[in-house]
DNA sequence: CATTGACTTAGAGTTCACTTTAAGGTTTAT
DNA sequence: ATAAACCTTAAAGTGAACTCTAAGTCAATG
């Protein structure tokens, strides 16, 4: 069982984002103590794991919340989820492919740029 | 030159983009007809395609506006520029690796959901 | 020469993903 | 036992990047 505290330490989350995702649906309503403060258990934290990998790929919050109902429903749900998690793949080979031929005309300006620097230099030289 | 309508077709932005890029310092004022209506020359598009690809690549509207401002000033910021691209590309570079690192995860996660499911369908077939 | 459709402006509204605030209750250390 | 630190809720606020609206002007076509 962790406190919040220390599942923002863990997870770099803060604590309003983590009641944000809860109220969200991304994570179920997770169990209190006598005094009414979150316990955390470890399957919690497995599900934030994901939710982390699933948002640091671009997945949206509502989709990601999608995809933890759908997981909340049990096994029925299991040729959904992963056909969900198919697309999601794609979509970020798709994006990680656009981002490297963006990636190579950053690099090209960066060239291009670092030249007219030079040369710049030694005209101001003369 | 080309009417607001070809920019938007040739770039993919919509003209309330391109009139709000134009607002916020992306580009310069372009060039209007008789009439009142925008001309965007050569030079736009290019500047215009530079912009593309700092977006694509994560650059804020923001910061693209400061180094389209440098632009502007001429040849004494081309430090100023060539820094700020050298950084970009930097960020660029890290967000790729950390990106790769999420979607062997994500790839990961597939393959787990892919066994459970041929699992779950081997049971109910029973 | 009238209508249709594209263009103009300023400014308000939207969406996403938080982030902050206000007002109060709980835990822990001294 | 009391202060400091931390937790609770509901709801309002923020910043980025658009996106839409209203009211009017311009251009092309039958």
């Amino acid at each position: 069982m962790y406190t919040i505290r220390e599942v923002c330490e863990k997870t770099g989350l803060t604590s309003h984002t983590l009641r944000y995702y809860e109220k969200e649906k991304l994570l179920p309503s997770v169990g209190r103590s006598a005094g009414g403060f979150r316990q955390y258990t470890d399957e919690d934290m497995e599900t934030l794991a994901m939710i982390c990998c699933l948002k640091n790929t671009g997945m949206s919050l509502q989709e990601i919340a999608q995809f933890m109902t759908l997981a909340r429903e049990g096994d029925s749900t299991l040729e959904a989820r992963c056909e969900m998690l198919r697309k999601h793949r794609e979509n970020v080979l798709g994006r990680m492919e656009e981002m490297q031929r963006y990636l190579d005309k950053v690099t090209c300006k960066y060239d291009c740029y670092s030249k007219r620097l030079a040369e710049y230099r030694q005209k101001q030289g003369e």
